[in-house]
DNA sequence: ATATAACATGAGACATGATTCATGTTTCAT
DNA sequence: ATGAAACATGAATCATGTCTCATGTTATAT
């Protein structure tokens, strides 16, 4: 195994300390801490949360915590950039072989709530964001809003949706989908009902107004 | 003056002490630190904030602020109160005289646009309160949600709107309203412009399917 | 003029918590 | 078996921040 460790003067360069594991072992120490962190930021938010509350948690010491993650910020970024992500490969994938635009809306509300009903505590660490990154924060809806809008602006284009700019209509359906949810799952701690769902969709399908 | 030392003994059993201003000072007083509150909060978020900050801003020495709010909890309490109550008056005096409930959520609308541009600080604060006081922060959403679906029940048993779960239908408006406020004011810093807001009112009102 | 309630001060007591570091333990290729 | 890299420890350091308190100032009623 070569190690080329003589020439190695990058080690100080970039301040980048080891922090990936490089064995099976440490690998799962870094999981155990990040499962902790989700569960303590998402119970108690960002500021509440203490790295030792999620080192003991995690069952390792306090400086464990420093060979995997550089900071409390960074661990956190990397829980939301993870939830990101996987919330959106959800949605997609269960839209990937949907009939109609309207279809992919239904399904996409769906999953949306099932997902936070599993995720409940990440879904609470975006609403923190903004106060510990606000660029992350952004980040996070401009990554929904973009394949929102790309979805809306195809099913316009095809005469499915009538227009109306895609990007208003990406957040409005964003707003819906979040206060639904917030209402519902995170309050109630329950499904959102089949009522509202229902409602919800018949709502950004045919509006308010009665239809001839 | 009778002192009554001895037997005082009510002196700590109501824990709570003076905090009202007696004199037109100590209100003026009373008020830069709930201004400077206000600043310091919205900008920096509840966490980040301190005493120390809010008490230099206002011009005055850490111990006053004590003299006038019993914690950082408590002034921050205050804020979120005094913010809800000014907004759902402003939207309910807007709204008070007009024809029909389309051109009430019109108008509500362009009011909560307008007073989140002006208290783009006191907007971020809210986002907030559900990692301070959690039960503050409901109190917040149910009590625009309440005065929301009576108006529209009204409505709808005027065939104004078409009959559809008001709840659901309170929370979804709230939620495209926070959204686009957020994607707008906060973001952009600037109106809400109107072709967004046309849109949103066409959304809501009719829907993204097209009108045959 | 002066007593007194109200208002104001800011240093410091007290608490908390992120991060570091000197020291140990485990694993495994040789 | 052993040396070195990886992993692990937790007490100590360092920074920050809330809230208290002993003391001082202002305004005003008599």
């Amino acid at each position: 195994m070569n190690r080329e460790i003589g020439n190695n003067r990058t080690e100080n360069k970039n301040r980048v300390k080891s922090l990936q594991a490089k064995t099976d072992r440490g690998e799962a120490t870094r999981q155990k801490l990040l499962t902790a962190a989700e569960e303590i930021f998402g119970t108690k938010g960002f500021h509440r949360a203490s790295i030792v509350e999620i080192t003991l948690k995690a069952g390792v010491a306090q400086g464990t915590f420093y060979l995997y993650f550089q900071s409390k910020d960074k661990i956190f970024e990397e829980l939301v950039r993870e939830l990101n992500h996987s919330l959106r490969c959800e949605i997609s994938h269960a839209v990937s072989e949907v009939k109609s635009r309207q279809e992919a809306e239904e399904i996409g509300f769906g999953v949306f709530f099932a997902f936070i009903k599993e995720h409940r505590n990440l879904y609470r660490i975006v609403q923190e964001i903004q106060f510990v990154n606000e660029d992350l924060y952004k980040w996070y809806y401009t990554q929904f809003a973009e394949g929102y809008i790309e979805g809306l602006e195809k099913a316009m284009a095809a005469g499915e949706f009538r227009y109306l700019d895609p990007e208003t209509v990406a957040y409005a359906f964003i707003g819906v989908a979040e206060f639904l949810g917030m209402r519902w799952v995170l309050w109630e701690k329950e499904d959102v009902p089949p009522k509202t769902l229902n409602t919800a969709l018949k709502l950004i399908m045919e509006g308010v107004l009665p239809r001839k």
